[in-house]
DNA sequence: CGAAAAGTTGATGGCTTTCAAGTCGTGTGG
DNA sequence: CCACACGACTTGAAAGCCATCAACTTTTCG
């Protein structure tokens, strides 16, 4: 939901122009501007934001752009900065995971996706495991810049459980890590990451079976703490 | 150099089983295993290390493979968690940006890098854009994970500057973000990063013709204060 | 010129790190 | 089988770095 998005960045007083729509959006979506024509964009102007029907794909001719996230309460993390040569929106999903804005006068070109269908198979298998690789990348940068060290564990521990899909026994999680290597992930030292671990499974949000195997009775009141709804 | 690496790793007891190279990379290097062969590799095994050449693509069949940067000084930060069906030494550059070492044991096919001359060339622009973006977003991962705040802000400067190449005036460097911005990409406070260029400017090691041009009259002082070397 | 936004600087507090002892768990050898 | 040793993990106390709060200065722009 865009539209929250930007109220969200509004209530944080970050610098935009943007209020609304930019005017070339508009324009393009009438048909008035063809595939790969230049398309000016002014200083401090939305282009896309997260959450956005994914159908163009950009290329800075000159100037500068930034893609960034926005968690719900407001803080804001920049996940690239782009020159001149960069492309953006290249996602896979339908929808841009991050919105991008200006930072100073832009031209860019404008195209529709490409699909893969034309494409050697190895290749287009290739292009999507680096398209989920910058998703992924990005949401860990929010991680790593906008979170705090109880909403970076529990982060973890939920990213975890969505991806152990298929390798888990009855809603059983492996914690294939040592406490070092989460710490490691996370940006944080292991005494920390402990100290996160001891107050969830005190509070009953997460129970060890093993040493290695634990499992979230209330996937929800996890959820609540990782700083993302 | 990835002997420095290990030693540093060694040096800061991170847990690693793999003192040497894995048995299963002899194994390939000598012919024994041909392309595609699923190959099997124990838990806590280096697969490489950064700096080695990036000869070899990799597909987890089954196990779980951690990715990482290790700073000079030892600090490290886990760029991704990779599982089932992941491939990972994606780079287009001729050696591998992070170490990859399993966090289980670990089955994974091999490949050799596909060269992109048979492929649409819009295409093959579009991985170099990607792969170019996940080693950015590794590099930017360290930043946001295990740098200091003074740390940050000058390889956000020292990143500025390289990247500006061409749209500098004899090595004047425009600084085209607002504080909350650069706040926003270094997971800082506008005001710590205020503190930091001020001491920067008190120091001599940045110098400010505008207030959004810069220049940098000792590269190699602001170097020492990056945390990369 | 004046108001609003951006940026700077100081004082204080809190979260995370650091330092230091512990406990727990596992594998080995007596 | 048990004792021991080693590594992984936990927990506590103190320190430090950065965030927060607040006041002020500088810059921008109508």
């Amino acid at each position: 939901m865009p539209t929250a998005i930007l109220a969200n960045m509004e209530s944080r007083e970050h610098r935009s122009s943007s209020a609304g729509r930019p005017a070339f959006q508009a324009a393009r979506s009438s048909g008035e501007i063809a595939d790969s024509t230049p398309v000016s964009v002014r200083e401090h102007e939305l282009v896309f934001a997260e959450g956005d029907a994914a159908h163009q794909r950009y290329e800075i001719i000159d100037g500068a752009v930034m893609l960034f996230r926005v968690l719900p309460d407001g803080r804001r993390q920049l996940v690239e900065l782009l020159g001149p040569g960069d492309m953006f929106g290249l996602t896979c999903d339908a929808e841009y995971d991050c919105s991008a804005e200006t930072l100073v006068a832009t031209r860019m070109r404008v195209t529709h996706r490409l699909d893969c269908s034309q494409v050697p198979a190895s290749m287009c298998r290739m292009c999507r495991q680096l398209q989920k690789k910058v998703a992924d990348l990005h949401e860990h940068s929010v991680v790593l810049g906008r979170k705090s060290a109880m909403e970076k564990v529990v982060s973890f521990l939920l990213r975890l459980a969505a991806m152990e899909t298929g390798r888990r026994a009855n809603g059983h999680v492996r914690l294939a890590m040592t406490r070092q290597e989460m710490a490691d992930y996370l940006g944080l030292t292991i005494e920390t990451v402990s100290r996160s671990l001891s107050e969830l499974r005190r509070r009953g949000l997460i129970i060890f079976e093993k040493a290695d195997w634990f499992h979230i009775p209330d996937p929800q009141a996890l959820e609540n703490l990782s700083g993302d709804f």
